[in-house]
DNA sequence: AATAATAAGTGATGTATATCACATCAGGAA
DNA sequence: TTCCTGATGTGATATACATCACTTATTATT
């Protein structure tokens, strides 16, 4: 499982199998149940999660109560309340499963050991960090320049995947569109 | 001039005179007027700026030549291509002055070898891209949960300087709805 | 198997926003 | 000055999308 971890990290810098197992020290494993949360609104978020197996959602819930999927992570993601992560506050968001998932567990404290003690794991971190920047920063791009169909059919060809394993309501929120739009977009 | 850098650096890690001056020889001063191009679309994307004094926008333009504000840049801000700029291809965006602009370049080679000579760079470009990815996060979520009034006010409240700065249609372009209707929220 | 819950499609209607057209005003260049 | 360009506001109209209401199909629960 944890060997999963390994050719993550392998694919942006090489580790031996010494400094491997230090990295391997500084996570834990959990595994949750579909529906089950890993980050409630409100709490103290513990960990940063690498999701081995599984699939869950990022929800912001506005004022009204409405959800809105801010992302989904599947395999080899990276996913958190990063902003409470970082900050040790309470989280603005809910990390749910919507399908039983497996994943790595790191705390702040064990991200900073890991940054300090391997020069190698802090520039994997700022490359994991760059990129995630860069894939807002496109959303907000399609955003700009795309009306829903079109923002649709681009989440269509990227994750062709996602539409076997989610239901389209889900979908539509994180295009931020009504299912009803949703429904008819993709007729 | 180049104390503006040191001190931004400051306020995220302590750097002695000395990693300082190793820095510093990292950098280069390049002045601009308004109007003029920082980054072309199309170009090579030689640098990553940091803007000592002056205002840029950088610019989306799509298929039918419709021209989106992907971001403001103002003092002490750090803007480029980013994609284009670690991926060493071609711009897709352009960056240009709307004011004089005075900006530190650092070459991709040199970001490699300030993050690579002194762990302390490693850090704060961490911890830069980290909260660039926490930004562009919550714009998507502003994006989702608020109309354009509310988008439009809460921009008014973060950045109300910028008001004073750039034409409206900037700011329209920005928040992306059209600037007749961006007229008609403010008023 | 029966019942309930969730997912998905679709019509009718209202609303926010884009688009087009035009008027006004300010600042820079000849 | 006079001319031009860019910035801003505002009416009229078109359009994309949300919302509400209802139906049908699929999946989960007892």
């Amino acid at each position: 499982m944890k060997a999963d971890l390994k050719e993550h990290i392998q694919k942006i810098i090489p580790l031996t199998d010494e400094e491997f197992a230090f990295v391997n020290s500084h996570f834990s494993t959990k595994k949750f149940k579909k529906h089950q949360f890993l980050i409630q609104e409100g709490d103290p978020v513990k960990y940063s999660y690498f999701v081995i197996s599984g699939l869950l959602k990022l929800v912001y819930t506005d004022s009204s109560a409405k959800q809105h999927i801010v992302s989904f992570a599947m395999e080899d993601w990276w996913e958190s309340d990063f902003y409470a992560f970082y900050t040790q506050t309470n989280a603005t968001m809910s990390l749910e499963c919507l399908e039983d998932t497996e994943v790595l567990c790191c705390t702040l404290d064990d991200y900073k050991k890991l940054c300090s003690g391997l020069q190698k794991m802090e520039r994997f971190f700022l490359e994991k960090a760059t990129f995630g920047f860069l894939g807002s920063q496109r959303r907000i791009i399609s955003w700009l320049t795309s009306n829903s169909k079109e923002r649709y059919e681009h989440l269509l060809q990227q994750y062709p995947s996602l539409f076997q394993r989610v239901p389209k309501s889900l979908i539509a929120s994180y295009l931020g569109v009504s299912r009803e739009t949703l429904s008819r977009l993709s007729s």
